[in-house]
DNA sequence: ATATATTTTCAATAATTATTGAAAGTTCAG
DNA sequence: CTGAACTTTCAATAATTATTGAAAATATAT
């Protein structure tokens, strides 16, 4: 297979990847894009081998700069931005979780909190299944929150060497 | 907070979340009523709760049930199906997980293995490039594999129990 | 068999989400 | 300052995705 063709193929697959993931198709595109360049591209580079609009590649790169994974690059002499993407795929996999944490693990685990404090005798069916649901429910996201800080905090290679082992081996 | 007022802030939560995920909202609408009743529903009492149609309740009650997230339940003496949601989390997690798998990493691998093979000179800037990147994503992927096949088969006190501890003494 | 209850399908429609492009805003060299 | 280069915004529009509801299919009781 050709460059070209690869680079493509690569762009697509990742956008589809990313819908899954609710992320819009563009944002994704535009990250494979830049994962695949060697060096950081201008506005008008991203809109010119997308095919879109330069709203949309204004809009798309900011929400990747927001997420961190995307940066401005200046350019000596150059009077546009260039961007370019973390390309280390562990620092980028922490980049989203650490993200995501903070967007929704942090947003749920108060109201959970506070549905757990709901009113009613406890001996009654449906406030049990409720509560005990919760609870449940609760107790999972507390634990992957510290799990999740954890990894964040660890280091590639920690991932890439030894986590099979150290889960495989373990049973208590 | 009142019982009935608890439910429909957790089943909105729920779907809220669920869109994050890729996941429509009424389908996750549909798991968290079903995760807080303690009884199995008929397709008619979710429409009424939810207050969604027929036809919408039947479709997402049936991804749900292709997720193995909810099942069918007879009852006796009752002509129509009722559905009831699994309630431990810890299955939970461990069943989406699973179908996560099968329907994304078991379909990204094989590309990022076959993009890894893009004919060209390896001293080309481009062409290193694009390899490093799809070699770090595909070996990335491999990995996060491995582990989620080992978390699957893994039980539940193992990481409600113990997981941050060990994360966290590992560091070599 | 027939009537009735229940589920499924799917074309039409509604709701949501993404994209465009042109105008307004900003920056900066001369 | 001024004007050209560039970036940002956002109302209008397009594209996508979800939902409805009624008709068709299926299942069950008598």
């Amino acid at each position: 297979m050709k460059i070209a063709e690869a680079k493509s193929q690569f762009i697509a697959s990742w956008g589809r990847f990313g819908t899954n993931w609710g992320i819009n198709r563009t944002m994704a595109q535009i990250h494979a894009l830049l994962l695949v360049s060697p060096d950081p591209l201008s506005a008008e580079e991203v809109m010119d081998q997308l095919s879109i609009s330069r709203g949309n590649v204004n809009m798309n790169l900011r929400e990747l700069i927001d997420w961190g994974l995307v940066e401005k690059v200046i350019i000596a002499g150059e009077r546009k931005e260039f961007f370019s993407a973390e390309k280390d795929i562990w620092k980028v996999a922490c980049q989203i979780i650490k993200e995501r944490k903070k967007r929704e693990l942090d947003l749920l685990l108060p109201v959970l909190r506070e549905l757990g404090e709901v009113e009613g005798d406890k001996r009654d069916k449906e406030i049990k299944t409720f509560t005990d649901t919760i609870a449940g429910i609760r107790k999972f996201s507390e634990q992957a929150d510290k799990t999740l800080d954890t990894m964040i905090k660890a280091d590639e290679h920690w991932f890439l060497g030894s986590l099979v082992k150290l889960f495989a081996g373990r049973r208590d």
